[in-house]
DNA sequence: CGCTAAATTGATCCTCGTCAACACCCGTGG
DNA sequence: CCACGGGTGTTGACGAGGATCAATTTAGCG
């Protein structure tokens, strides 16, 4: 795993691994792609495919938003499984904690673009990041929803529930009605499903001979009954 | 289910169930077990074992502190089923989510106290309430640890594990060190960890064969090997 | 055009869900 | 005092769904 990531803005920035950061500036077009974020003074930080962002454990200095590409949580059990815990899609925010310390890694699934936002934590919080509390906390609550939908999904369901679940999840938060481009693996799916690869592959065949679907490729989805599969998922 | 739950205060709180309100004042002693909250202004309530303290979908006005007893927070399935989203005891937070509705419903599992308090969603946030955010910020980011701790404790793991994590979990938040009283019965134990009744009461008896616990009683758990739990569960 | 990683498919095993019977705990009432 | 009854928990037998191991196909990329 090549774990790169280049600060586009300043250049102190706490990195964990010892891991040559690439000098790839960004361009006034893809500055122009932050959205309005929480406070204005981010900085701008590319992260390389399967790179790491932060790793669990690490000190937790900053939140971050994705401006483009994906970046996925997840935690790394002693038996060398890993659990996806979310993946963040432009806009999306990640990574404030309580406590100093993160307690999951970030990695980009593919080449992203985030913004930084220093931030200690709740504790440590200056007056000046208190009138910030009230987005923080709407973040914090977002977050919060996510991880709760995450732990209803996970609870007993069968398989093709889970990735029917999944995959409407992902109609629901992509622009593109129909059309899924999954930028993440079979491995990220079944990690995140809490399911092996061939299940989930099998899944998909499935729903695709039961013409739920269709898959033109691996990793385009092109939904076809769009009320069975969401009903599906119950 | 008898549902009820009698405010305890004063008498304005919105109750969705058309229950009788038994009239049971709190005792000073019982006043005095309030914790040190948030805000001062709290409600107390009495809530019956089984009743309901808000359900999925109900106008959220309030979150909830626990002062007594406990409760807990799910989700009714099409089928169904039920999910325990978390159990709560006392001094934990519940209840806070943005939308302006909730999206679990609150029990008690056995007869509990909580105090409410008056909040609509961090949209709807007065200049004095402001104040508060950030420690409803800390509040918030501790509920989403604890929904990303259920996720990654339900993604792929054996039975023996959920049930011994569980069990972890429950002696780091009660007082007593290795004695648990489960407030609990084995189907919300279940409803929690995505397994049936009858695999988590194997589970349990299969533990006390391995002399990792005792079971003087059904619903009385020693910890007898505190070690080789907290390995299991990893 | 090969090389490699990713994805699919197949065969088999095992955990856990399901159905069923039974034990236990308590409160009620004879 | 014990019989009865219902709720709760335990245990057993069996089967289905998904994990595992293995082989093959497909896609991506030099």
């Amino acid at each position: 795993m090549s774990a790169t990531f280049s600060v586009l803005s300043e250049p102190a920035f706490s990195m964990r691994r010892a891991v040559p950061a690439k000098a790839s500036w960004m361009s006034a077009s893809a500055a122009e792609k932050i959205p309005a974020g929480v406070a204005s003074g981010g900085q701008l930080l590319h992260v390389a495919p399967d790179a790491e962002l932060y790793s669990d454990g690490a000190e937790s200095v900053s939140f971050y938003k994705v401006v483009s590409g994906l970046v996925r949580t997840c935690k790394f059990r002693s038996d060398g499984r890993r659990q996806i815990d979310a993946f963040y899609l432009p806009g999306d925010a990640f990574g404030f904690e309580d406590g100093g310390r993160h307690r999951l890694s970030a990695e980009a699934v593919c080449e992203a673009y985030v913004v930084a936002y220093r931030w200690r934590g709740s504790e440590a919080m200056s007056p000046a990041d208190a009138a910030l509390a009230p987005q923080l906390l709407s973040l914090a609550l977002q977050g919060m929803r996510r991880a709760q939908d995450h732990a209803l999904l996970l609870g007993r369901r069968s398989a093709s529930q889970k990735v029917a679940a999944f995959l409407t999840d992902m109609i629901d938060r992509s622009v593109n009605d129909d059309v899924v481009e999954l930028a993440m693996s079979r491995q990220d799916i079944a990690d995140y499903l809490g399911l092996t690869i061939e299940t989930v592959s099998r899944t998909l065949s499935q729903l695709e001979r039961d013409e739920m679907i269709a898959l033109p490729s691996a990793r385009r989805v092109r939904v076809q009954d769009r009320l069975g599969l969401r009903h599906l998922s119950s």
